[in-house]
DNA sequence: TACAATGTGTGTGGTAGCGCACATACCGAA
DNA sequence: TTCGGTATGTGCGCTACCACACACATTGTA
């Protein structure tokens, strides 16, 4: 059985057209990404880029005073470090695995060229993926301001499920209230809850969920929103409303 | 005097070079920008693109409630409508003009034709702009999680008087609360303390900021990070992170 | 000058989430 | 098997904010 799974299994290098991918092949590097490190820290000036096959990233902004408070989410569905073609080589948060698993690592440098090349696709993708980001960021601002620690509870959840290969995450209550900017007996009242309700079964560190239709009409719209407008911005034939009209190759693999 | 102000007051528009400017004139239109307008909203596909000279617009996001919620601001440093050149054509928030004057319109296929000039200013520029606005969504989601209603109010003060041109903003307090995503009455109590303290004195929906540095003191830090950012973001000669080597001419007039 | 619309001040009770202090349960290593 | 670290449960007082209700003041308009 192979060592690292396979980058095809990131969804931006698998919807790159045939010869784009083999540009970039060389140059990508399989990494681990156990649990807990962190890949940049605020205002480090990026060397490469991350694409997830099986892990899930946080963007999480860390206050003067410790306070934390995750941005948006990253998995198999796009990349880490968009500051790297976006221009402005760092970011003010920082990033930090949340789900351990692998990721494909690609210098900085490659991924500019590749994102000027003639061949605009990867730019297409870049930019796209960059919108459905944004999309994330001004829902969790959203959602921080109008919504319950319980509906936010069931928000993130489905959010790292969306970004894992079963229905089983491993997060302590601690790191989840980390991520959600909010008092860890906060989040055990909210899983408590649920757990009651047989939507979830949890045990030191371990949670699965049981009934997702459940666990989506508990959470807040925020959910749903994302989904919907992440879906829509990587479906495979973009609309007539992108840049050039010139159509990617379905993925080859 | 001139009935629309010079369209390189807005800050995009001045830093392009001069051909580029030359190239995208023809296809400006002033366009007068009234307070409350709706410039696009949520889902819109995005015909134009639009370059405030002296006006500020919000994007908000209105929720299925009707509760709404701030998720940023553009002033003539920046542009609304990055959707167009993102690649999704709408977004799922509304854009609203927050404080009146007027802004250059330009066709969003122009603007992708800039965006992809073999040029690349335009892209740059877009594209650095777009990480402020990034940033500043970032920092307001954690805000929203953290900060208390006076904070964020200052903060909010802050963030519209370094895009207006004096130290008076025209605002009702029930405007702001729904920018806030808070209370009127909130808000209310909030620029109350803030008078109390001679820091801003306000009259019927205008509000004159008396003591700013006072206001960044009373301010989280929020405000202080994402003006950092915008100004690393938009200074006139970029870091050599930037995708092409090939510099900026300093902007004409 | 009357009047309605608009903008602001204030009070009262209710609640979600906080900070803190512990208690308890589980698990792996010596 | 004991023990210490880790994960979770629970209670208590506190505060910021909410929802609602209403008073009052300013402003433009009839």
């Amino acid at each position: 059985m192979p060592e690292h799974p396979s980058p095809w299994q990131n969804h931006i290098l698998a919807a790159l057209p045939a010869a784009a991918q083999e540009r970039l092949l060389p140059h990508l590097t399989p990494v681990p990404m156990p649990l807990g490190k962190v890949i940049y820290e605020a205002g480090d000036n990026l060397e490469y880029v991350y694409f997830p096959t099986d892990c899930i990233v946080s963007l999480l902004y860390v206050m003067e005073n410790g306070a934390s408070a995750e941005i948006s989410v990253v998995g198999k569905e796009g990349m880490v470090g968009i500051a790297v073609f976006m221009g402005g080589g760092s970011t003010p948060s920082r990033a930090m695995i949340q789900s351990g698993g692998s990721a494909y690592r690609l210098p900085g440098q490659r991924l500019r060229d590749e994102f000027n090349h003639q061949d605009a696709s990867m730019r297409m993708l870049m930019l796209r993926y960059t919108q459905a980001l944004i999309t994330q960021m001004a829902q969790t601002a959203v959602c921080n301001r109008h919504h319950t620690i319980d509906q936010q509870l069931c928000r993130w959840i489905l959010l790292s499920l969306d970004r894992l290969p079963d229905n089983r995450l491993s997060m302590t209550q601690e790191l989840i209230a980390n991520m959600l900017g909010v008092r860890r007996e906060g989040v055990t009242e909210a899983a408590g809850k649920l757990q009651k309700l047989g939507v979830i079964e949890y045990h030191r560190g371990h949670i699965t969920v049981l009934d997702r239709p459940a666990m989506e009409r508990l959470s807040c719209e925020c959910y749903a929103v994302v989904k919907k407008e992440t879906d829509r911005l990587q479906s495979p034939l973009p609309p007539e409303a992108t840049v050039p009209a010139r159509p990617l190759n379905s993925l080859s693999r």
